[in-house]
DNA sequence: ATTATCTATAGATCTATAGATAATGC
DNA sequence: ATTATCTATAGATCTATAGATAATGC
């Protein structure tokens, strides 16, 4: 065939593939061979767009990443709801490529993150949020987040309320009413999660990391609504 | 060779010796061969101890989740602070062999985990927390110290502060700022993230799922000390 | 008879490079 | 001259099985 009139081969297109690839057979499916193939080239024409498999995996990554909207601005008092909105885009996004969650964490795009945080640092400040506290809910807010959803991906998908099916109510009787009692599926309890970690960090902000038996609040005076 | 008077191989010496390798060399230096090598064997004769290699490796995942020692039950009251310290134990364990996470989120030892949770359940009632809530704390708790020992295991150690270092203060000040203003490090932030998701979840229980607008207290009841 | 090793190897990959070829664009 | 494909293949693995062998324990 030699060189084509036009190019069989973009990134993007590659990308695209690969990602069909994972979501459809899993990450030890995505061979260079395997790829080649379904985009009809053979496998070494894609060294002409890739550096080399790692170049491929880092623009997948990029790309689930990406996909995730920035909520509008709310007002002035609600950046906890609009973090909490951010963490559940970014759950989504996740979630719908479940498969490739190791490559998501191997490839990670800091740059991406960067440029998100930069604007959500912007945003606490408007909001009188303490700088102090600016690493913290960033930080906080990716590992929670950012963990979870990926942790999350590894489990198999569920809509339904969280029980603990496993567990043998003869030895686990505390589980068992636990579960039977939780009225929430895995999307709510990420919710939930994520708000709760934001209130505490909105009302109970410097918390004296020593001991811990002071819990009460210290520097709830940014603290919103109510 | 053939059968030696005192066997070679032993479960737990393979274990140990995947996590050296793991350790030192990385998950994809575990290969059968490298691992018979180290342990003075060939190949092969794993198979007497180990079904196929996803059995050594969900053994893998489940000697470093059984380091993780449950703290001592402190009074009615503090259960949030034992969580914490459940937490920073896990986290601890996970980062003993950071090489190892991905391993940790393919093979996660949910028997483990389901025997951690009936005591922690059980432990919540004792408190007098609502059951209604137990999931959630449960739940919540697994994908936010799981997911941030995982997320924090993939990057480059540091015991420093948490900076942004790579973000060019001319395009990202407001990060800049933050990082300059912050006085954690990422054990730290981690202790942090963890206890206020607990003291939000023991003040703001049953956070209306809805739409958010309204962030007070509901379900404070059983707040503690304070 | 069973157990725990070994040797040998089937069988299946994979990533990446070298070098040929022909179309494009200067 | 450069670009984008191809063919051919080097080179390096790996996992897992079959079957031999000798020590152990009944």
């Amino acid at each position: 065939m030699a060189r084509p009139s036009t190019p069989l081969i973009s990134r993007e297109a590659t990308i695209k593939a690969a990602l069909e690839i994972i979501d459809g057979d899993g990450i030890d499916a995505l061979s260079l061979p395997r790829l080649a193939r379904e985009l009809n080239v053979k496998a070494p024409s894609l060294y002409h767009h890739f550096s080399d498999k790692d170049e491929i995996l880092a623009a997948v990554a990029h790309a689930i990443v990406a996909k995730t909207p920035l909520p509008r601005k709310p007002g002035q008092n609600d950046w906890a709801e609009w973090f909490t909105q951010l963490a559940l885009n970014f759950r989504a996004s996740v979630l719908r490529h479940r498969n490739a969650a190791p490559i998501l964490l191997r490839f990670m795009p800091r740059d991406l993150l960067t440029e998100m945080y930069e604007q959500a640092a912007t945003y606490l400040s408007e909001c009188g949020v303490p700088v102090e506290l600016h690493v913290q809910i960033l930080d906080g807010l990716e590992k929670v987040s950012l963990g979870a959803a990926i942790a999350e991906a590894m489990r198999p998908p569920s809509r339904a309320r969280v029980r603990f099916e496993h567990a043998d109510p003869e030895r686990f009787p505390a589980l068992t009413a636990a579960g039977a009692a939780n009225q929430l599926n895995t999307k709510q309890i990420f919710e939930h999660t994520v708000r709760s970690y934001l209130l505490g960090i909105a009302h109970f902000g410097s918390i004296d990391s020593a001991a811990g038996t002071d819990t009460s609040a210290s520097n709830a005076g940014f603290a919103q609504t109510a």
